[in-house]
DNA sequence: GCCAACGTTGGC
DNA sequence: GCCAACGTTGGC
C-alpha cells in the first residue's frame, strides 16, 4: 500500500491541464524550500506513492486530480541556477540543500474545492485542513484518499 | 487588499 | 537561546 500525499501548486505554475498536455505528463516538483516538505520528498516518498494535485493561490483552490510520485529524490536543479527565483547561493552540487521528486498524473478529476473538503467529515483531521497549515506538501491517510476518491468517482 | 498564522532573521 | 521584527503563504 503506497503512501498518500497532498501536493499544493499555483495553477499559473503548472495547473492540471498544463500537466496533461506535457510530454511524459510528468512535472519536476521544484521550488520547495521549506525543511519540513523537502525531508518528504526528500526521505519518506516512495515511487508510486498516491498524489492529491491541488490547486493554490488561484479562484478555485481545490483538489483538480490525481498523480504518483514518479522518481526517486534528485537535486532540485533550480538551487543552482543564479538567475531562478529559487536559486540558493548555499548550495553546491556537492552538497545539495534541496532535494525533489518527479510527479506523473494519473487522472483530472472534477475540481474539488477546498470549501467542499472542509464539508467532508472523513476528512476533519486532515493536515491540509488544519488551522494554519501553510505547508505546501502533506501526508494523507489512508482513509482520507479514499474519502476523496469516492467523492470524485 | 486584508489578515491570520507561521517561518526566518538577526541583535543581544 | 530569546524574541521582536519582518517576510511569506494563501484563503477570502
Amino acid at each position: 500500500m503506497p503512501n498518500a500525499w497532498l501536493m499544493k501548486i499555483e495553477p499559473t505554475e503548472c495547473s492540471i491541464d498544463d500537466l496533461a498536455a506535457r510530454p511524459g505528463q510528468q512535472v519536476p516538483w521544484t521550488g520547495v524550500r521549506n525543511h519540513l516538505a523537502r525531508n518528504y520528498m526528500r526521505d519518506a516518498m516512495r515511487v508510486g506513492d498516491d498524489v492529491l494535485y491541488y490547486h493554490s493561490s488561484c479562484p478555485e483552490p481545490g483538489i483538480a486530480g490525481l498523480a504518483k510520485v514518479a522518481s526517486t529524490p534528485y537535486p532540485d536543479p533550480t538551487q543552482f541556477d543564479p538567475e531562478s527565483p529559487y536559486f540558493d547561493a548555499r548550495a553546491t552540487p556537492e552538497a545539495p540543500r534541496w532535494w525533489l521528486v518527479d510527479v506523473a498524473l494519473a487522472r483530472k478529476t472534477r475540481l474539488l474545492p477546498l470549501a467542499e473538503l472542509r464539508g467532508m467529515p472523513e476528512l476533519a483531521e486532515m493536515v491540509i485542513l488544519r488551522r494554519g497549515n501553510r505547508l505546501s506538501i502533506t501526508p494523507v491517510t489512508a482513509s482520507e484518499w479514499r474519502a476523496v476518491l469516492d467523492r470524485v468517482a
